[in-house]
DNA sequence: ACTATCATATATCAATTCGATATAGTCAAT
DNA sequence: ATTGACTATATCGAATTGATATATGATAGT
């Protein structure tokens, strides 16, 4: 899926400038399977208006940059559910620094192992605290993405949500579970090999 | 982390080539938390080279191209340690056309939505099939990626496979307890609406 | 027997996307 | 007083992807 589709899918929950639509990759609704940053939003959006797909109107504020509320057109709406119709879904790809890391721990000294570990759960606590299956879009709720017209979470956001507190949920237990055993291990081959 | 520090992380296995260390990103031992296309493996290695950390011996073939099969130097070897030292790691992030899509639900054919639904799941089952805890680089055990000289599986790589499979698990334990009562809210709105 | 398709193997390149930076003003905190 | 954070748009170099080219053997389907 490119920034421009994935511009139109945000679209789809009213109109917002090309600020707002980065921060629903970096903090809201989408923040958690999709990214895209501004240096690809603003070209996407560019192309967007060019091709007929949304819309701005330019609002004046006093001392500050011009906004650009964007907004979908019946032909970007359109448009977006024929795609949803027509694409094949790519692979999901999870990317994971951490992970990589610590396949390597034999290498490194125990406390970066447990070190990253705590890194890695901290990181999905809160995570799992920022996502609230009730209300998809905690931080800044002043736009209504995420939810119907009329207020109500959207089923398919909800699941979404749900789904993700599950897996950080899993990611947690398994920590706990498995920590002291990895770092228990990797001491008794440190004391093997000496 | 740039596909550099990929390509020294995946020859501190032992010696590859650069079509198997597509694979280990593509099948193997990385494939389920860190992603290299062959455009950019490529072009990595011969810059490794350049730099003195990687060395390759070619290998002619009978009517095959050349294999250049590569190795890390020991400078290689010291500069990925120390990049494990020092890495901050970047943020997870995860890339999901289906949920992203999901997020729709309201908006598609209930058909579509559990269509979705179900390629997640298999997608996941068949990701927890790959993953072996015990045997983290299932297919094609030719290179001893993931395990050690010895031929004993690595600690690092078993946790972090048994964590993979643990979230594998728990997305499709979530899918089983959640999918009917999605589309029959679902089956609910559109009954309202019309 | 013929024809795809896949696997091995390297290499290149256009298009996309990221990440950093520039600009510019407000506001809160140290 | 000044550092940092937030709003807001825009641009650009660098990194990366995804597709394609080349060459050949093996395997499987029609």
């Amino acid at each position: 899926m490119d920034v421009r589709t994935l511009c139109l899918g945000a679209l789809m929950g009213g109109e917002a400038t090309g600020y707002e639509i980065r921060k629903m990759f970096e903090d809201g609704t989408f923040s958690h399977f999709q990214i895209a940053s501004l240096g690809s939003i603003y070209p996407a959006l560019t192309k967007l208006t060019q091709d007929g797909l949304v819309t701005f109107v330019e609002h004046e504020q006093e001392n500050r940059p011009d906004k650009k509320i964007y907004q979908l057109t019946q032909e970007g709406r359109r448009t977006f559910l024929r795609t949803l119709l027509q694409t094949r879904p790519a692979e999901d790809r999870y990317r994971s620094d951490i992970l990589f890391m610590l396949t390597f721990a034999e290498e490194m000294p125990i406390e970066l192992t447990e070190a990253l570990i705590d890194e890695f759960a901290a990181r999905h606590e809160m995570m799992s605290m920022q996502i609230d299956p009730e209300n998809p879009d905690k931080p800044a709720p002043q736009t209504s993405h995420g939810r119907d017209e009329d207020g109500t979470p959207k089923p398919g956001c909800c699941f979404v949500a749900g789904l993700g507190q599950a897996m950080c949920e899993a990611t947690l237990k398994f920590i706990r579970e498995n920590k002291q055993g990895l770092l228990d291990e990797l001491r008794n081959r440190k004391a093997n090999k000496s």
